[in-house]
DNA sequence: AAATATATTTAGACTTATCTAAAACTAAAT
DNA sequence: ATTTAGTTTTAGATAAGTCTAAATATATTT
C-alpha cells in the first residue's frame, strides 16, 4: 500500500504527463502539489525505488506501467466520489473537489466498486472528466478548446481544463454548463475575447476563459 | 484540526469512559490502541495541552466537555459511514468497521449533514448503536445484558457490547440479529450457558456470548 | 567559452507519531 | 515498614514528510 502522500504525487506526476510519456521536471511537481523542491527531490527518489517512476539525477521523471495504474486507481476514487457528492448529497460542482482529495485515499479493495455500482457506473465526473474502469481503462474524448473555433462554428462543452472552483463559479455566474451546445458569433483580434452564444442566451468570454472550455465539435 | 490519531486517542477514551466520568489509565488506552503505554504518555500530554482531557501524572485522563464533543462528532460520522456502507453500498454489518474507522476522518463541515440527511436522519448504526445528532446528543436505551434475564423472561436483542467482526461473523452463522425476540428456555447452572428461543428457531450460547447481548425489556 | 541565471540536489533541522529500555512512581504483599 | 510487582513516565532513537540554506548541475546570455 501507498501512503497518501505517495499517492498525491503519483497522481500529479500522471496529470502533468496528461496521457503522453513527457518527462515532468521538478519545480512543476512543486509546484502543483504546493510544496519545496527539495521535498520533491526526496519523495521521488522514494517512489524511484518502488518502481513507480523512472528517475536520472537533475533530468525529471517519467511513471512506469505501475505508477500510472496507481494514478488511474486514485483517479478513478476521486472522481467516483466527486459524482457521489454531487449527484446523491447534492453539492454543487464547484464544493467537491476538496473533500474527494480526501475521500480518494480511502483504503479498501471492496468500496470503490460498490460505489461505482450504486452510481451505476457513471463514465464522466462532475467536470466531464473520464472516470476509469476497475482495470484502469479510460474513455477519450477527442475535443479542441473553444479558442480554435472559427466565427459561426459550433461545438458542445464537454470538460474543462481549469476546474479549479473559482472558475467552476465563473460558470455558474456565466450560466455555461457542460452539455452546452455553443456558437461562436465574433472574434475581437485586439485582444481574442470571443462572443458566444448558447441556447439561453449570449456572452463575451476572455481568451483566459475560452482556452479552459474544452469543446466537442 | 485534530489529527486522525488524536482524534483516536479522544474517540477510544471517551468509549472506554462510557458515559461515566471515569478516570482511563494508561494501559487500557494502550491496550484498545493497539500501541505502547509510552505512546499513550505522549499523546496525552499533548492532549491535555489541547485541553481535551485533565491529566495528572501517574493518575489517568478524564476528557472534558470539549473533548467529550470531538468524540461524539468522531463517533457520529463512523456511525452514520456504517449506515451508509450497510444501506445503500450493501455491505453487511461485519465488514463495515475498518473502512468507517477511515471514513470517520474526512474533513468537511458540510459532509457528514449533507450524508446524514441524505440517509434520512437514522437513530442508530448496523450494530444497534445510537447515532449522535449534530449537537452531540445521543439516544441511550435501558438496557441489560441477556446474563440477567431468568428463565421464562422474554426481550429484544437491541445491540451488542462486542462489535467485532468474529462475534458478529457467529451471530449470522446462528441466525441472531438485531430487533429478534429472544425468550429464556433453561440456564445451565454448571457453565452458565442459556438455552434461548426466537421466533424462528432455538439454540444454545455460553455466557461469554450472553454477555455481549444488550436486551430491551 | 565564460559568465550568469535557473533548476535541482544535498545537508541538516524540525514535527508527528511511534518504539525500546531504563527510571520513577504507586499499589500490593509480606 | 520493607520488599516486590505492576504501572507510568522519561530518555533517546527511528521513520515519514516537510523545510531552509548551501552546493552543484544545467541552461541561457553575453
Ligand atoms: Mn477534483
Ligand atoms: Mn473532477
Ligand atoms: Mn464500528
Ligand atoms: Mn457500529
Amino acid at each position: 500500500m501507498f501512503s497518501q502522500a505517495e499517492e498525491n504525487y503519483i497522481k500529479t506526476i500522471y496529470t502533468l504527463q496528461n496521457g503522453t510519456k513527457t518527462v515532468i521536471n521538478t519545480n512543476l511537481i512543486a509546484y502543483k502539489i504546493n510544496t519545496k523542491a527539495s521535498s520533491v527531490t526526496d519523495m521521488i527518489k522514494k517512489l524511484s525505488v518502488k518502481e513507480l517512476l523512472t528517475y536520472k539525477k537533475y533530468q525529471g521523471v517519467q511513471l512506469t506501467e505501475r505508477g500510472e495504474k496507481i494514478a488511474l486507481k486514485v483517479i478513478r476514487k476521486h472522481r467516483l466520489w466527486e459524482y457521489f457528492l454531487v449527484k446523491k448529497l447534492n453539492y454543487s460542482w464547484d464544493e467537491v473537489h476538496d473533500i474527494a482529495e480526501q475521500l480518494e485515499h480511502i483504503k479498501s479493495d471492496t468500496l470503490i466498486d460498490k460505489l461505482e455500482s450504486y452510481l451505476q457506473f457513471p463514465k464522466f465526473d462532475p467536470h466531464g472528466d473520464p472516470i476509469p474502469d476497475r482495470d484502469g481503462k479510460i474513455i477519450l474524448t477527442k475535443t479542441v478548446n473553444l479558442l480554435n473555433l472559427k466565427v459561426g462554428q459550433k461545438g458542445t462543452l464537454d470538460s474543462l481544463k481549469d476546474s479549479s472552483d473559482v472558475f467552476l463559479k465563473y460558470l455558474n455566474k456565466k450560466q455555461l454548463a457542460l452539455r452546452d451546445r455553443i456558437k461562436v458569433i465574433d472574434i475581437e483580434p485586439f485582444d481574442n475575447s470571443i462572443h458566444i452564444e448558447t441556447k439561453t442566451h449570449q456572452l463575451v468570454i476572455s481568451k483566459k476563459v475560452a482556452e479552459n472550455l474544452n469543446i466537442k465539435i
